[in-house]
DNA sequence: TTTTCACCCATGTTATACCATAAATAGACT
DNA sequence: AGTCTATTTATGGTATAACATGGGTGAAAA
């Protein structure tokens, strides 16, 4: 089972390391890439992170579009090209590079913000920002959906 | 069988840890994570309780919208980067966290309420006004629905 | 040679696993 | 029916281990 849950808050060291969250870590056990992807958001000012398990489910589903058509293209040139592999150390740190950090604007601290199968990596300012008016928009729009799967 | 019914009001002690009643946790037993998981109900003011195997599903249903989409992430914000993961101790107990217990404004007695597949986490004072106003609604409207599944 | 990066070790803080007590419930035996 | 006992549940406190974070060292790359 993969499931990022919650918000994490960690620092940045003076090498660009920072912790994973150990929560985050444990999800990503059993994968055979010991650590995290990460890639540029194409609509928001954030990092998304996902396993290496992931990224291989997403690259099966770009084949729902045309093979050589514009949108495929496009798709993959944002997400795979773009993407970073992070590996663990001994501690369960992670160096993120220069374009990802510049792309999120992230300074010192670093959020880890769980979304369920994916997760994403934030300025701690920014997220706090978009995470109020998200929730708004929820409200407002009084999002609701219906659930799947079996009634355990 | 997951199935949250009644309240219970637990107090909560120095340390923010309130015991979760027995007749829940039974209800829990068999997942993977020993313990629950909360968010901040973005109607109320009550913590939004249930166990991770339903947050799983939870997982699995939002992909029912676009990944990248705006809804998507709005719903993921709201619901997975806001949740608290809450481990039982050896007796059942559970730490809520300072924003939860903002949110839902707790002080020392804490009630938990099923609502069947899920439950949530109240300020007793504060639930008895709201179950008052539910009722009445309920009462008003003359609320009907039809029932599923096979008729054990 | 210089720099970068992976690997190793040290430390303070905080969370959580563990232990002890008290209250309440249920069961058994008189 | 009443009392005693055993078991479960709730509550309070303490010690230990996990985690985040900082620094250092050697190997590989530029």
């Amino acid at each position: 089972m993969t499931l990022f849950l919650s918000t994490f808050t960690n620092k940045l060291d003076k090498k660009g390391r920072v912790s994973v969250p150990a929560s985050f870590r444990l999800m990503l056990g059993g994968q055979t890439f010991q650590g995290i992807v990460g890639f540029r958001s194409y609509k928001l000012p954030t990092i998304e992170g996902m396993g290496i398990d992931r990224m291989q489910r997403l690259s099966e589903s770009v084949d729902q579009f045309d093979v050589f058509s514009e949108a495929q293209d496009d798709l993959t040139a944002a997400i795979f090209a773009d993407a970073q592999m992070m590996a663990f150390d001994g501690d369960g740190r992670v160096v993120v590079p220069p374009l990802l950090l510049e792309h999120a604007k992230i300074k010192e601290a670093v959020a880890f913000v769980g979304r369920g199968a994916t997760f994403q990596i934030w300025n701690p300012a920014l997220f706090e920002q978009h995470q109020q008016e998200a929730r708004k928009r929820v409200q407002d729009t009084k999002a609701t959906f219906k659930i799947w799967g079996n009634h355990a």
